[in-house]
DNA sequence: CGCTGTTTTGATTTAATTCAAGCATAGTGG
DNA sequence: CCACTATGCTTGAATTAAATCAAAACAGCG
């Protein structure tokens, strides 16, 4: 296990699990834009995406533990069988998450990301209608492929129409979930 | 074996390998706005996003030869470690191209985007520098998280710099790779 | 040759970005 | 304990890239 907040998490050839805290995965051009595809928080694999050439890079948005698994060595257990079935299938999950996210970033306008964006962060959280979000305005801007303004207005606008309420910046309660989702589309 | 041009090809449980012609996976938000998450030619295979919840579908660009795997004679076969390790490694690099076009979508403009597919598009085929386009301009918008007017007139200005010629609407001619790789990011 | 669907091109609108201040909040040292 | 600073967030005004609306040109195909 590894106890880290520096910057590049990965090395290929490694799995990882999320045990504390969350990271970013993302993707750079040359000129310095930013993708980011997936934060992952407690409970999370990830490193599925790492290879020698792509240039991937995970990096801790808050202090995190981690545990990496050697990939040689998950093939070569002696379960190895159902532990490739099981990589398999989370492999799988990760594609079908990372198509829905092309869906947002190809046709959603940017009230319906961040709408998305406030239901996703409190599935995942389950601490009821509050939700604790862990990244700045600009790592949410990566992620849903717009401006931090934006993201803070698109915030301010769900805050008129009284679909959450802000307590700081980081503390979001979900006021009307229901509206919320028909927002996301 | 599977002879095709219908609307759904899939169904969840089976994997496919295409013998010929195009297949378009896609995603549609209720009001109809549609995300191309991927095309798939020749030996390519897909289905590894279907699930009973998650409506991803599958269609014919073209006429399409494919074959269905039965996802558990895959998994029962004596062979079967194997063959799981090779979706495995199939279902990574899915994996990989989604989150490339997770950044063409989330932070390029209309003309690197068109640049980077027909450079996509090129790398695929392997005709020389030389492509036949089997989708619409529709289709290529849907992908690229654009319209198709857009599209028609990033392939507009491609040609007027000189980057590409046009023979009809469908076949590109690539005439400067260089160029277009650079304009691609 | 005349349809039908596809593609291009043009004019206008609009959503989101960019540029530019201000405002909060938390941390630091006097 | 309170100024002082750094960093992150919000808000406003202006700009811009792409969308929308609208029409013409261009294939294919029966």
């Amino acid at each position: 296990m590894r106890d880290s907040n520096k910057n590049n998490l990965f090395e290929a050839g490694n799995v990882y699990k999320v045990i504390s805290g969350v990271v970013r995965i993302s993707k750079l051009l040359p000129d310095g834009r930013r993708q980011i595809s997936s934060f992952h928080t407690a409970g999370d694999m990830f490193g599925f995406e790492a290879d020698e050439l792509h240039n991937a890079s995970a990096e801790a948005v808050t202090p995190v533990k981690v545990i990496a698994y050697k990939w040689q060595s998950l093939l070569d257990s002696t379960r190895s069988a159902s532990v490739v079935r099981d990589l398999l299938n989370l492999t799988m999950v990760g594609l079908r998450q990372t198509q829905e996210h092309l869906l947002l970033l190809g046709r959603k306008n940017a009230l319906e990301r961040v709408a998305a964006f406030l239901l996703d962060m409190a599935k995942r959280t389950r601490t009821g209608s509050v939700i604790e979000l862990a990244m700045a305005r600009h790592d949410i801007a990566d992620y849903l492929g717009l401006t931090l303004e934006t993201v803070s207005r698109m915030f301010a606008e769900l805050k008129d129409q009284g679909a959450i309420k802000l307590e700081g910046a980081r503390r979001v309660h979900l006021l009307d979930t229901e509206r919320l989702t028909a927002m996301s589309a």
